[in-house]
DNA sequence: GCCAACGTTGGC
DNA sequence: GCCAACGTTGGC
């Protein structure tokens, strides 16, 4: 099977670009998708090397901000048994997870490319997120999308370890 | 906080 | 299976 590449987005208050660099192992459960669609990506679609676009979403700056990895298989997210969590989820049962998520290791920071930015490549026109009305959390790159992205747009990060 | 757009729920 | 009501997402 080919490499693939992804876009998903998290919620930096949540996970940011740093918080994810600053894991061991640069690498973060995926955690918290609880979207069938998003969900079936991981489960049936992502194989470890996939190529990711690490995305903040929901916050003052909204943007990519990182180039990642898909790192594991998908595996039974943790949070869905957790009552603790914002994720759990009463319906999942141990012998029948309903959600999974795949572990992602940050391959490397960049210069946030900001939304406005990628809606002014005609290149990407139709990136998945950029489309009206599109809200889910992890969407499929093309293999051309993900090259402009990464070799065109992306720079490295200025002054490393600065909050961005 | 607003609100468009979408997904999920649940009565029928 | 239909579909209205409701909840969530996420940029602004």
């Amino acid at each position: 099977m080919a490499r693939r590449y992804w876009l998903m987005k998290s919620e930096p208050h949540e996970c940011s670009i740093d918080d994810a660099l600053a894991a061991p192992d640069r690498t973060v459960p995926w955690t918290g998708v609880r979207n069938y669609q998003a969900r079936n990506f991981m489960r049936d679609d992502m194989r470890p090397g996939d190529g990711v676009l690490f995305y903040h979403s929901s916050c003052a700056e909204p943007g990519i901000a990182g180039i990642a990895r898909v790192a594991s298989r998908a595996y039974p997210d943790e949070t869905q048994f957790d009552r603790a969590s914002k994720y759990y989820d009463p319906a999942a049962r141990g012998d029948d997870p309903r959600w999974v998520n795949v572990d992602v290791q940050v391959v490397r920071k960049i210069e946030l490319i900001p939304l406005a930015e990628l809606r002014a490549h005609p290149q990407l026109a139709e990136l998945a997120i950029l489309r009206r009305g599109n809200r889910l959390s992890i969407t499929p790159v093309t293999e051309a999308q993900w090259q402009f992205i990464t070799t065109v747009l992306a720079r490295p990060a200025r002054a490393p370890g600065r909050r961005s």
